[in-house]
RNA sequence: GGGGUCGUAGCUCAAUUGGUUAGAGCACCGGACUGUCGAUCCGGAGGUUGCGGGUUCGACCCCCGUCGACCUCGCCA
């Protein structure tokens, strides 16, 4: 006999009866009669019930057992009396009786209870991170994450992507995120960074001649942490591949999106490819951020020109400053109490906005001070273009383009949870395309590029010699499910001259972008093929399919909000020996050792 | 760095809003029990209420400071 086990803890069934069979793994929940008693036994495949009488040798071991040791049961599979039987579980017509036990490995008391799906601090999670993970749910999802890239993986290379792994220890990248830098023991003074991702690796590829690459690869930014963004690291699906247009790249990668979350969303419905695309411009107009949900069926209008010089003192004085009027349907909230209205307008206040303005429709009628300033004959405009229903209720958002597009998206979300309007069970997918190559910089008082500077400009080269900066579209889209931003991607600029014109654009001259960018810059010059991709988040993906507002819940050992491995105990101090070694000396200025 | 929420037993939460010995469930220890699957029943142990100061006859509760966790803004080409 096997010295651990002859089946796992899933595997027993009814023509297993009659059976000698060995079982390992721990004890779940121990229910203790006196005279009998049972052991749900537990391993990563599932659940076993023990049985172990008086009469058995193994009785007084059982007895002391504690939740969570480890141990090996010898016994025979019997099968269980019909009303003794547990149908919540695979293995739950039989049961073993036991002849012996050992006790592989004894638990101590426990910090973090295994059984149960209490929620528990963070800390104390992290801490004993191996103790989280055993526990049901996130043992499921670790196990999900693993399906999702194996799927990612699979598909992929039936589209025909190879998968290569390029360097963790590489340069520093000039714009972007902060760097993790890693100091060079050969060249003290100098230091590796690692990739915030394979931007320029993935570039070069093509230039080399492979065509379709992917990885599942590592990405390092130095960034401060969110619900949705670990800190430190993550990993995307990074693709590239060459000879493509903008639709090349968006029929490559729907297949592969739609096919996993097809395979693993259950239930739950999935939009069909081609997915939705939706110029930025449109998005910011309609959606009030370049991340719609378009589970929300609420739908932003501009009414800026229905307020012109209207009655409404404090928009129609803000229109002639530059503002814009932004206005939020609210279906069906003309009759809610006008605590609901205030409420809302106290939210916006409170998010630090001037406020939102509002009008609420009782059977056709529209209430509140917007209303009886402006005149019924401009409300009725706003009526008609929106189409607005008798009992509707409208929240309007005044300010600047972007701060009112902003309000307006925060608002159009708000309301949509209020009034319980988010479709639920379903991914609804879209393509953000036709963002702008820059954007001014209100601080700096400059042009910067508004995204990624090895875009290809919508009109190449005459776009940049001709237009107006601020004007100018790139060939940049981001997918978008559920109102999380999934990667964004582009056409990639391939032609040197079109990229130092670029960058002169954004106030950098060509030695700076020869220094800063060599490796790729210099291998366009020896025949590029034009080429485009994307990176979409595994973690992000894998959150959305398991359906978890923190990434924490999807990664095996996550670091907590101040980028602190507790369980390891990461960040770490390091000897004198290896800080000589590097060279690397603390200053009274800088960060001492403590 | 700014803002918000929170911090009471190993864990999850109470404590009639400033009142006398800070309670309950889970976990732990002991006892009873032969069909449970969140077993049940009886008992026990477990607390400097994050920490420091203040107000008060009296503070888990109010005030000031501080530390920590999470969420968020900045940041994330």
């Amino acid at each position: 006999m096997h010295a651990y086990r002859t089946h796992h803890c899933a595997q027993l069934r009814k023509d297993s009866v009659g059976q000698n069979v060995r079982l390992s793994g721990w004890v779940y929940r121990k229910r203790d009669f006196g005279n009998l008693l049972f052991i749900d036994l537990r391993d990563h495949y599932g659940i076993s019930q023990i049985v172990v009488e008086k009469d058995s040798a193994a009785f007084p071991l059982a007895e002391s057992l504690r939740s969570e040791s480890v141990i090996r049961v010898d016994g025979k599979v019997n099968a269980r009396a019909d009303d003794a039987i547990n149908p919540n579980l695979i293995t739950g017509e039989i049961e073993v009786r036991a002849t012996a036990i050992e006790l592989l490995s004894e638990a101590a008391d426990l910090p973090l209870p295994v059984f149960g799906n209490a929620e528990y601090p963070e800390e104390i999670r992290l801490r004993n991170r191996f103790l989280d993970l055993r526990r049901e749910k996130l043992h499921a999802n670790i196990v999900l994450r693993s399906n999702v890239i194996a799927s990612l993986r699979r598909r992929m290379i039936d589209q025909g992507f190879t998968e290569f792994q390029t360097p963790i220890l590489t340069a520093s990248s000039p714009e972007g995120a902060r760097d993790f830098l890693v100091p060079s023991r050969i060249h003290p003074g100098k230091f590796y960074a690692l990739p915030q991702a394979p931007q320029m690796f993935k570039q070069l590829l093509m230039v080399a001649g492979f065509d379709r690459y992917f990885q599942i690869a590592p990405c390092f930014r130095d960034e401060d942490a969110r619900a949705d963004r670990s800190p430190g690291e993550f990993y995307q699906l990074d693709f590239e591949m060459s000879f493509v247009t903008q639709e090349d790249v968006f029929a490559a990668i729907e297949p592969v999106l739609y096919g996993v979350f097809e395979e693993f969303s259950g239930e739950r419905d999935v939009t069909t490819p081609p997915f939705p695309r939706i110029a930025y411009k449109d998005s910011m107009l309609k959606y009030g951020n370049d991340k719609p949900d378009l589970r929300n069926p609420i739908e932003i209008s501009d009414v800026t020109e229905i307020f012109r010089g209207g009655g409404f003192a404090v928009f129609a004085k803000a229109i002639e400053d530059g503002s814009v009027v932004r206005a939020i349907p609210a279906p069906g909230a003309g009759v809610r109490a006008r605590s609901f209205f205030d409420g809302t307008n106290q939210w916006a206040k409170d998010e630090g906005f001037a406020g939102l303005g509002y009008i609420n429709f009782k059977g056709g009628e529209g209430g509140g001070g917007i209303a009886k300033n402006l005149g019924p004959e401009r409300v009725a405009q706003i009526v008609k273009q929106m189409g607005l229903g008798p009992d509707d209720g409208v929240f309007f958002s005044c300010g600047k383009p972007l701060e009112a597009a902003k309000l307006a998206g925060l608002a159009r979300t708000r309301v949509g949870v209020e009034l319980d309007l988010i479709e639920k069970n379903t991914f609804k997918f879209c393509w953000i395309v036709d963002f702008p190559m820059y954007e001014f910089d209100e601080v700096e008082q400059k042009v910067i590029f508004s995204h990624n500077p090895f875009s290809m400009p919508q009109g190449e080269m005459e776009a940049l010699m001709t237009m107006n900066p601020l004007d100018i579209l790139a060939y940049q889209y981001d997918i978008v499910c559920n109102g999380i931003e999934l990667s964004s991607g582009a056409i990639r600029n391939h032609k040197p001259e079109i990229m130092y014109k670029a960058f002169e654009l954004a106030g950098y001259d060509r030695s700076l972008v020869d220094e800063k960018f060599r490796g790729m810059i210099n291998a366009f010059k020896f025949g590029a093929p034009p080429h485009g991709g994307s990176a979409p988040g595994v973690d992000r993906i894998v959150m959305l399919l398991a359906d978890e507002p923190n990434i924490r819940e999807v990664i095996l050992f996550p670091m907590n909000q101040k980028a602190e491995d507790l369980m390891m105990g990461a960040p770490s101090e390091v000897s004198a020996k290896q800080l000589r070694e590097l060279g690397i000396k603390f200053t009274n200025d800088g960060p001492k050792p403590q």
